[in-house]
DNA sequence: AGTGTTGAGGATCTAAAGATCTTCAAGTGA
DNA sequence: TCACTTGAAGATCTTTAGATCCTCAACACT
């Protein structure tokens, strides 16, 4: 909803290399997460024209972040796939809006948005790392597929 | 972001019949909020099946609200276009996650979701009717485009 | 009954996102 | 140098959202 799957992968595949550092291959980290791994291949190209990663060709190569964990924020991941329009735009996304078109939702969406936007730039990689570490340690080894079901469903 | 296109259209569609109940023809209401003619009798055909709408053919047909706008609320919309699996999945859209594919976000995102879930099953059509009914009384018939710009660009 | 207007709904087209494959250049190590 | 591994990048395919058009049934009015 708020990510495409694109900032989806990108996101998982920076939390995988935040963790795993010594796993930069680019299929490494597609079979770790269980990305499509060609598809990931150019979201990881994106992520080195952001800046956020860094990589070597040939074979001793890979890709690294660019920067230490603490200092990527998931602003700066979805401004480097999908972009920050949406985040400042109408939460019904006129791009102008009129007497004969105005935008209704505006008063009301601009303190979900301001928190949405805040969330985005104050979480890094360093805390996503953290809390899934602590994900791991809190439960066993056998458990899975226990991440729905959250009691959200009306 | 939060809305698919359809979903804005119907938000914006709905609001103009709660507005305007005289006008209650497709192509009015296609016109009055500048949305695509025929995309937007799909919508209201959705949002007849989905009990939001009332539509009669023929000659004096056209759509009318099925309830008092105070009754319909934003998330009744979006489930009505958009569906609301979003609303309850993992930020980053995992169908399961396991120690291999955990999905890091998923404590972080909690609250915001939970808000934005408050915030969609309590905004009523009702509300965005009186938002845009003060907007126009409080600004000249003159300003346009004045929307977007509001101090969010980082 | 006949005519014109309306929504209903199927068929179709376009654009964008998502995903995959193939080829090429850069680098490593024998 | 040569073989091999890696990312870079273009071409291509699939899926889905978005949008349009056309025909038909329902209805009102004459």
């Amino acid at each position: 909803m708020i990510y495409s799957n694109a900032c989806e992968y990108a996101i998982r595949a920076l939390t995988h290399l935040a963790m795993h550092p010594q796993e930069k291959l680019c299929k490494e980290i597609a079979a770790g997460e269980r990305v499509p791994r060609y598809f990931l291949g150019k979201i990881l190209q994106s992520l080195v024209r952001a800046g956020l990663l860094q990589s070597t060709p040939g074979r001793k190569g890979g890709f690294t972040l660019a920067r230490a964990p603490e200092h990527i924020t998931l602003y700066d991941i979805k401004a480097a796939i999908d972009g920050t329009r949406d985040l400042c735009e109408c939460a019904i996304g006129l791009e102008q809006c009129s007497d004969e078109t105005p935008c209704p939702l505006h008063e009301i969406w601009k303190p979900i948005r301001l928190q949405l936007m805040n969330y985005l730039q104050r979480t890094t990689l360093a805390e996503l790392a953290a809390a899934v570490q602590k994900k791991r340690v809190h439960r066993g080894k056998g458990r899975r597929g226990a991440c729905r079901a959250n009691g959200l469903q009306p």
